[in-house]
DNA sequence: TAATCCCGTTTGGTATTGTCGAACAAAAGC
DNA sequence: GCTTTTGTTCGACAATACCAAACGGGATTA
């Protein structure tokens, strides 16, 4: 019984994987490149230990050290990766037919999201027809409490994942932002009535979107699909109206294909 | 007599890391989903090896496990990364504003590209201005013996990874690929003596390209820019000259910018 | 020019840590 | 019903990853 009671931690997890992780995070938010010191203050690891993980992500193409400097980034490995996941969801793929076929039909951006931690990424971006210079949005994310995407996803979602979105910092991006639960709380069961969601400029002032869930087969949201565009058209009484029933039966449609086209109609079982 | 036959490599990486990447590069590679006994057959590993790898890859959001089959893919925060390297990306920010301008004064697609292993990635894809419906290609990959991109990067590049590249297996796309290294050999000290690298229907049938390489300050290629098109767009001898002038200029002026002074930021430069 | 700082890198010894055989429950297939 | 295969848990062994201290080189300072 020499040994101090170090509280072991016994959760089954490789602790060097979780530290390489925390060094692929380190460099994909702010500064993208960073010297090895860097990241061993960042994350609290000794120097050599980094330097050891950094190689071997090196090895790997997840990370890239640059011959000049010595300071590292990440490196074209993550890009296929992230390219190979969008080719191999399945909410995408099921999602890229229906998301064109509404973006031609109200003529709006449409976009299609899942949730990641705190945040809805963009998983599917199909552009306004009419625009000829457009951003790509696919692979960014939005905090969940300030997008239409988010909400409705948040809407249809298990309590144990809902009360952890809820507890999450929920900053403020514009000076309409819902930031309270009790806020976030009427949004949600307002989104559940209505069967989607609307956000008015609480991401970015002089956008909005209406939202409608993916759900899958229980019936929890795998995903939602909207569209998103400048206020003054999408958020008109008029605009509201048709663009919610256009955007909530594509998203039946994506959901009902998601189920497998099993069985023909039945609204809720269990 | 209790010497393990094991020869104990100490190339000084972390094993269960490069486990870790193994696992997602087989979960990115063909078949997008697997469960643990199948990435544990492919890898050669233990069954509760791969899965302790999997339940941390999980936690950290880079594979995810489907509720329903049990079965693993790739997690969202893959394609963040992926964006995260895109904005990082020193090469491609740099080009995009000529690549546009290119595209512009072309009136074809342009495409910017790096090595990665024995591959050339795009990184940045500029669409044809004329051109209504476009798949981006951003993320894709392309065996760099069959493209303009990867001919003008093997062209101007270091022995030993030249040395690499031509060992590497020169697989056939087309009927048109060069699969030896003679030829290639012959194709790239041309690339050389022109400047810019000419692929014809090598990749796909009746489509072609034009590329030149984007030169660090010590003339080894850091990427490559092109165009590509159909061949008897791109192709027909008028065509070439107006192309590769336009091409290498393009490429000469971002090599320019980029062996210019570092990027203007922050000025906690030491 | 010499001295100093800070960087990425190397080493080696220790005990923490990951590994894998065997066993488990629960589906899926027959 | 039975068998097979799946994802998962357990535990003991030793291989493995970790970190303190030291190294060498480039950049900045005196």
């Amino acid at each position: 019984m020499s040994t101090p009671e170090t509280t072991v931690v016994r959760n089954g997890r490789i602790q060097s994987v979780d530290r390489a992780s925390g060094i692929l995070r380190a460099l994909a938010t702010g500064t993208p490149t960073l010297g090895v010191t860097e990241i061993a203050d960042r994350i609290g690891l000794a120097k050599p230990t980094v330097y050891g993980l950094l190689r071997t992500l090196e090895h790997n193409g997840l990370v890239r050290q640059d011959p000049d400097s010595g300071k590292y980034s990440l490196g074209p490995a993550v890009l296929q990766l992230g390219n190979a996941y969008l080719a191999g969801s399945e909410l995408r793929t099921r999602s890229m037919l229906r998301a064109a076929a509404l973006a031609r039909q109200v003529n709006e951006a449409v976009w299609v999201g899942v949730l990641t931690e705190s945040d809805v990424m963009v998983v599917h971006h199909e552009f306004r027809p009419d625009d000829v210079v457009q951003i790509l949005e696919v692979g960014a994310t939005i905090p969940w409490h300030a997008c239409a995407l988010g909400h409705a996803i948040a809407a249809h979602i298990d309590d144990v994942t809902l009360r952890m979105l809820m507890s999450a910092p929920l900053r403020p991006l514009t000076g309409r932002t819902h930031t309270t639960k009790a806020a976030l709380t009427r949004v949600l069961s307002k989104a559940r009535v209505n069967g989607f969601a609307v956000e008015n400029q609480e991401s970015n002032v002089g956008e909005g979107g209406i939202a409608a869930p993916i759900l899958d087969r229980h019936g929890v949201a795998a995903g939602s699909v909207g569209v998103v565009g400048p206020t003054e058209r999408v958020l008109t009484a008029a605009a509201t109206s048709v663009l919610s029933r256009a955007v909530v039966d594509t998203a039946r449609a994506i959901s009902r294909d998601m189920s497998g086209r099993r069985m023909a109609m039945s609204p809720d079982e269990r």
